[in-house]
DNA sequence: GATCTAATGCTACAATGTTGCATTAGATCC
DNA sequence: GGATCTAATGCAACATTGTAGCATTAGATC
């Protein structure tokens, strides 16, 4: 026995996010924002879209690129800039909650430090007013610390 | 009456620097050292570009990338990526001064702030191992906030 | 001054991101 | 449920930043 068609239709959280954002909920746009929430590690542009190839969902580099910004315009994600110079992104914005980053040398994985806030712990030379600050630690993370021995 | 030639020529503090790396002592090299030691801030290919047209120097776009990225495995010179997600350079190593960047949105320009160290004020959560740290304050400089009448 | 090769200056290419425009498909209205 | 309106998409072409290969030039040394 089918169940009856849904008048109002369950969104995912990221859908009503979306939709809540004053936008149309598209399956580019719900994809893209699932598979940022889904991982711990900041992705570049090709993590994304061979996350959105294995879904089976059309998607082309353009469309992600403009999906990605609308997603950071909306602060819905945030935007890191990668030691390649490649952006990634995360889910959840900036500005709510300012937070550094470790870039491990041996994974290249960018990683959010949530529990270190980069802003308010520094005195600036006079005259200069920043409205926000960026912190990128680079090194070994702890998985791979772990994976060759912990040598601490 | 002509000056004797010399028979050991003086050579600049940047010619010097350049000689005692090992290296070939190049106009190419001299002069986009120069460059660097001369400003204040972190200057971009173009910069730098700009400044040997101005002088009248012969070089290309690629040999340009070669010598700054010689410059910087030599310890003559220090590299940020902007937010443009183009590298910036100034004369110094980084390692052995690591110290803070500034980013001013008003004019675009990248300062060093020497007197902030990124390193050792925070700790990282277990098992991370950082091995320097990267610390760029976005806002206004002082120039610009000068300008238009420090309100502050 | 001759020689040896690091450094240069080309050309061609790679990676990342942008612009313009025709087409598709969410949302809305009836 | 279907018509309509336009935001979002998908495609092609382009822009910017950085690399690779290789013949030529010019620092350093003998």
């Amino acid at each position: 026995m089918p169940l009856p068609a849904m008048p109002t239709p369950l969104l995912t959280p990221a859908a009503n996010l979306i939709a809540a954002s004053g936008g149309r909920v598209t399956r580019t746009r719900t994809a893209v924002l699932e598979v940022l929430q889904h991982s711990a590690r900041s992705l570049n542009h090709d993590d994304i879209a061979a996350e959105l190839a294995a879904n089976g969902l059309p998607h082309d580099r353009v469309t992600l690129y403009r999906t990605l910004d609308w997603l950071v315009e909306q602060g819905l994600a945030h935007r890191v800039i990668g030691p390649d110079r490649a952006r990634r992104f995360k889910a959840g914005g900036e500005i709510s909650s300012p937070h550094a980053h470790f870039h491990c040398e041996r994974c290249g994985h960018v990683l959010c430090l949530e529990s270190i806030r980069p802003d308010e712990r520094f005195t600036l030379p006079a005259g200069y007013e920043p409205e926000r600050a960026e912190l990128v630690f680079h090194g070994t993370c702890a998985d791979c610390g772990r994976r060759r021995g912990a040598k601490a």
